[in-house]
DNA sequence: TGATACATATCATCCTACAACCTGGCCCGA
DNA sequence: TCGGGCCAGGTTGTAGGATGATATGTATCA
């Protein structure tokens, strides 16, 4: 149970701690790019962590490219355009309005890829996205098992691109949203919220099958901004004026 | 000089190395999903480092989602969905058929972006597009500044559809090609290969002074696709089939 | 004045030790 | 025989010091 626990909580580890507040201060601009920051040991006083804890934290962020240690100088802050990764601070995913931007990133990456993968799948992507929608619709579960069947169906179109890097964001993407959708089923009694609209999936498929990027793409745009509906975020005019 | 290289080739550090050779062997398919890592003594002791210059690895894979530890236990790998942070592996960009599925992700972005920038962008968002678009044709530099003004210009594009996770994306995207076109120009002698049609630019530009998201949207990718064919990377039909 | 040598500061790496935690087996009692 | 508690060993987490490598500033000397 307790190991349970931990996959879920994630428990803490000092390092963790050192770099999400010194990650924090840079973000706030409270550190500004070019920006010294203080030593090691100044940093483990500070925090009353070992020298060794404040260096793995350091050596995390520097591996982001947000900041840049110099052997014999110190540690630098480096410019947001010039980060090795892209991270999204799971907190922040709390507020609706970013779950909101996050849907909308959805739909502009998932709907062209769509029409994508209407273009270019082959049979056996076709096949692993029928599979997927099978054991999402077939039984009458609107359960983990489903969420994670919804999740492999759009991972599965991504990859139908042929295009590992459009995988690797839908699949960050969508991830994002899955965990901030089960934190907010856990806080929130009304389970019911995500429900999945197997409808909508048909549709998408069907236009794959045909090889119609045009039907696949509007397609997946209406079923991303009917699930964003279904978790109570309402996604503005994504599209709107420009589609006609 | 010195300095220069370093900021350039960023000095390899026996963390990064064990961290890089890890995540090539779990990338690669050594390691599967739910496998234990060697204990730290174990890797200490294959590597030759210190069980300190492992953990900083360890903790630099942990903080990707690429691996999870547990204290007692051990250290396992985690399955590819659930990561926490994009890296994208710079060595693979020199790969041109690399090169070509990144452009064709940006395309996907910036095009709808525009958009979207087009129909939200405010007063401000158009003043911080023109200065960067001055800086970028004014003078006849070909040079770095001129790229960094390029950057600039696609960066504030972002900004103005108001979604940072979308800015995020695209200055990311956008970071990854300059990086390699950068490498390119190192390697390859024909240093005007990178040329920046401020033509092009302009017309973006005019489209999101007049607000217009479909015109915005046609001239983001007619750009992307120019920027694509200008430094050798042809983009194969994005938007074609689906367009009429 | 100019250049070399030195002292200092800082990160990089190593080493040892202990704490916290999990696993498995052993022992003992019912 | 079975069940539960106890203990030993292994593994990660944290602490703290020691040494090497590198950059900076200063002082000394020709």
């Amino acid at each position: 149970m307790k190991q349970r626990l931990a996959a879920i909580g994630t428990v803490e580890t000092l390092p963790h701690r050192v770099a999400a507040f010194l990650s924090r201060e840079i973000e706030s601009g409270e550190l500004n790019p070019g920006a010294r920051l203080p030593t090691e040991q100044e940093l483990s006083e500070k925090f009353g962590v070992s020298r060794n804890v404040v260096r793995e934290a350091i050596a995390q962020l520097r591996a982001d490219g947000m900041i840049e240690a110099r052997q014999g100088i110190g540690a630098f802050v480096l410019a947001p355009e010039q980060r090795a990764a892209i991270r999204i601070d799971r907190e922040a995913l709390k507020d609706t309005h970013n779950m909101e931007r996050l849907f909308e990133l959805r739909c502009i990456l998932e709907a062209e890829s769509a029409a994508l993968a209407a273009a270019r799948r082959g049979q056996e992507h076709l096949d692993s996205i029928k599979a997927a929608l099978d054991r999402m619709g077939g039984e009458e579960r609107w359960e983990e098992g489903s969420i994670d069947a919804d999740l492999l169906f759009h991972r599965e179109i991504a990859r139908a691109t042929g295009n590992s890097y459009i995988h690797t964001f839908i699949s960050f993407v969508c991830e994002q949203i899955r965990h901030s959708i089960h934190y907010a089923r856990m806080t929130n009694p009304l389970h019911n919220l995500v429900e999945i609209n197997v409808g909508e999936h048909v549709r998408i498929y069907e236009a794959l099958v045909a090889g119609d990027p045009a039907a696949a793409e509007a397609a997946m745009r209406a079923h991303i901004i009917g699930a964003a509906n279904r978790v109570g975020v309402k996604l503005p005019l994504p599209k709107s004026s420009g589609a006609k």
